[in-house]
DNA sequence: TACATAATATGACAAATATCATAAAATATA
DNA sequence: TATATTTTATGATATTTGTCATATTATGTA
């Protein structure tokens, strides 16, 4: 089993605040599954009794409505962490995170994480600046929620997506998604994004093959009104 | 001045985490503001220098959305810090902070807080759970946001501001905001609000007298579809 | 390959919400 | 108290968005 001492991915989260001794005990203690594409990692309701670092694939984590639908929270990608939140509130889990490919994660036990929070400043410091960074997130995204139009927000959806994951070979989001993952990131109805993403491709903001999207104009696409 | 040691509001958030000797150099350091009602606390875009503890009064913490509307992202209350996650992240304000009502409020030099989150991890523990509180409330509220109607959104806003808030001597609502107000927190426009107030004043939920609201049927109001 | 299944696409229509206009009431101010 | 100003209220209408139906295309599987 692979060392958290040579793992690159690390150097993204907490971890790396972690000195060599404590970053030992955790590649002692952790947990490497595999996840398949649409599996998930846990459930909004769940006791986790660790959190995730993510080595490699997407999950994206969401909480269902009460009108049945699932709202997408926030993407998470290699070298992310997830389940900070519920460890630290203790609280079960608030959202559902799901596998949007084929995933790596390292599991690592809570009472390792929390020893280090209550002896390591450092390493408790990077926790709280990221979750203080996720919490403008969540903030910012509320805004936009509230005061933009859906066409806006799936604009939007799409040049980040485009930032964050980047393009394949062939021009094509990195990251493929359904139309229905793109309506609950947007919160919105499946053919509502279908229709507005036909209406982007007759604009010549993007275009498509499949469910594969390529942008064709980023700043138009922020222009949209 | 009066001293923190004796302040009964640090109860209620994550200065009760703090030792004797910590509270005693906030007490010497702090400085106690009056804010009158419509009046910034600070705006978005500010570097702010520390906290605020709220010794009294209630305050909004907005954010303009690019459509010229503000957004209410958050109500703060008695015995709230507000300023913390832009303290932590080192990065200028996310969010403005107005008086909704008159307030009195302590401001903690940064300098001081940092030193603590360092030194006491009980202190930056709490901070911790503070911020995964405020992370999922806002997670939730995005949730509803987007998949809530407005008058859903409304109807919990108000059994929300009855549940945190109280009611006054004669029944209404002990917090009293415009109509504006609760447009901006449920994210419509405040023709649309004012609407589903009256809508909601004839199906027997509410009743009011100018601006003040009196909540006759909180289980009513949960129900609206 | 052929079939079954799921995902994408689009039309028609209904419902929700925003906008603009204007009136009435409440509140602040002289 | 009288007046000006703001806030609340409501109607008319336009726009946005959701829902249901159905066709088409893509994808997985035997």
């Amino acid at each position: 089993m692979s060392k958290c001492e040579q793992c690159i991915v690390r150097q993204f989260n907490s971890l790396k605040a972690l000195t060599k001794e404590e970053l030992m005990r955790v590649s002692a203690c952790k947990t490497t599954q595999i996840v398949k594409k649409g599996d998930n990692i846990f459930e909004e309701g769940d006791s986790l009794n660790g959190i995730y670092c993510i080595r490699d694939g997407v999950c994206k984590l969401t909480k269902l409505s009460e009108n049945g639908k699932d709202q997408v929270v926030k993407l998470a990608l290699k070298g992310g962490m997830i389940g900070q939140r519920s460890l630290i509130s203790g609280e079960p889990s608030n959202l559902t995170a799901t596998a949007v490919n084929d995933m790596q994660v390292c599991f690592v036990p809570k009472s390792e994480i929390i020893q280090d929070l209550q002896k390591n400043p450092d390493f408790s410091m990077d926790v709280l600046k990221n979750m203080a960074k996720d919490l403008k997130n969540s903030d910012d995204q509320l805004v936009d929620m509230a005061q933009k139009t859906v066409k806006q927000r799936l604009a939007n959806t799409l040049v980040y997506i485009h930032q964050k994951f980047g393009s394949d070979e062939n021009g094509f989001l990195a990251l493929t998604l359904s139309r229905e993952d793109y309506a609950s990131i947007v919160g919105t109805a499946t053919e509502s994004a279908i229709r507005i993403l036909s209406q982007f491709k007759k604009q010549g903001l993007i275009s498509t093959k499949g469910k594969q999207i390529k942008i064709e104009d980023d700043t138009g696409l922020l222009r949209v009104e």
